[in-house]
DNA sequence: TAGAGCATGTAAGGCGTTACATGATTTC
DNA sequence: GAAATCATGTAACGCCTTACATGCTCTA
């Protein structure tokens, strides 16, 4: 921690990821795939409404690469190009639960939604119960905030017209719609928890 | 229409404008603003989620005015710094109605949700009632299917764990909402419409 | 004269988009 | 041998982000 300069093999840490690449990285993580693999996922995957293409896709593995957090080997598969296949190294795995493990920002809670599903999706297996519960209090917590805000802002403000009055009731809708599937998702996780062993995780809740 | 080159004071229509572009020439339409008065407007609305900086915001601006559809004049407003007033050209006023007018893409509509709020928003008192309920019509129908994909895909794939399911669901609820939305916001527009000539624009309803 | 607020702008760097290029193999 | 599919990649261009620069005015 105290020594002169970097270290061999130490994350370079300067700059941070993009969500984009958090994501690969998380698919990664997984299992190892090829680029191909990974454009294939997109593309039948109707949960991501985004299909990165080549120059999108294959620079950021590169890059990916050469910060250490992936390894690629080639593979010449059976007929066909030779693929070139990614796992995480140690840095990448680091990396990756950093991403998971990053606090909800309550400020940017409406634009960072897919991202925060994203996170959710891939902490399973990954992140203890208690955590992932914990992620999704705070999702709750901040999304009851925003929706206590937008109301507040819908009451004190005369809206110049009927348009953005019911533009906001969306935004309001949407968001209340959020945070009840999270709350439903805190029950059915804790559920869950309690029939593994309803004694010593949540005493609690059996009383009822 | 059948001349030779272009000719001067034609719009370029080279090349479409972003979604952040065309925002701008929507705001700029209904009142001229100069670039800190918008800035102000994306700071204090809560509907934005969308904070550009002056490195986003006035380079856009300059664009814009360089393809003609907008035109700053400078006005030494008292005290402080010159400002650049925007309003927009003939062009701009064509541009900016082209875009509300598009129609909605089934495909992305899970993505463009943000941007057709904004039309919707931008629409009042621009384009007729029976083009406003058009579009509301024709943003339904896409919720429409894109909910039933996501349920025929749902029940169809067998899913990794539990929270991509719960994930999926999200998307369900969410998109459920909107459409909801939608709904209402079709019958308040048209209830309006019914209280101003209740004969001539709806004569359907009255007979419930 | 230092600082704070208003107002517009520039510079460097990075990422994404579109389009094209390339290789290898199987099928018609 | 032409076309389709798999698979990776490059090049040009444009926009955004962050950070900094610039002017102008009013107040302490």
């Amino acid at each position: 921690m105290a020594t002169g300069g970097p270290l061999i093999g130490e994350p370079l840490e300067e700059g941070s990821l993009t969500d984009f690449e958090q994501i690969l990285l998380g698919l990664l993580a997984r299992n190892p795939r090829s680029g191909y693999e990974l454009k294939r996922f997109f593309a039948t995957t109707p949960a991501a409404a985004y299909q990165p293409s080549s120059g999108t896709l294959y620079p950021a593995l590169r890059r990916l690469e050469r910060r250490g957090l992936l390894t690629g080997t080639d593979t010449p598969s059976a007929g066909r190009r030779t693929q070139r296949r990614y796992r995480l190294t140690a840095a990448g795995h680091a990396a990756h639960l950093g991403w998971l493990r990053r606090p909800v920002e309550p400020d940017t809670i409406a634009r960072d939604l897919g991202v925060h599903l994203m996170r959710f999706v891939m902490a399973e297996g990954v992140l203890a119960p208690g955590e992932i519960l914990g992620f999704l209090g705070d999702l709750g917590g901040a999304l009851e905030s925003f929706i206590a805000n937008s109301e507040r802002y819908v009451e004190a403000t005369p809206l110049p017209g009927r348009h953005p009055h019911l533009a906001l009731r969306h935004g309001l809708d949407v968001h209340r719609a959020s945070l009840a599937w999270v709350r439903t998702a805190i029950e059915t996780i804790t559920a869950e928890l309690d029939a593994y062993s309803p004694e010593a995780l949540s005493p609690r809740r059996r009383r009822r």
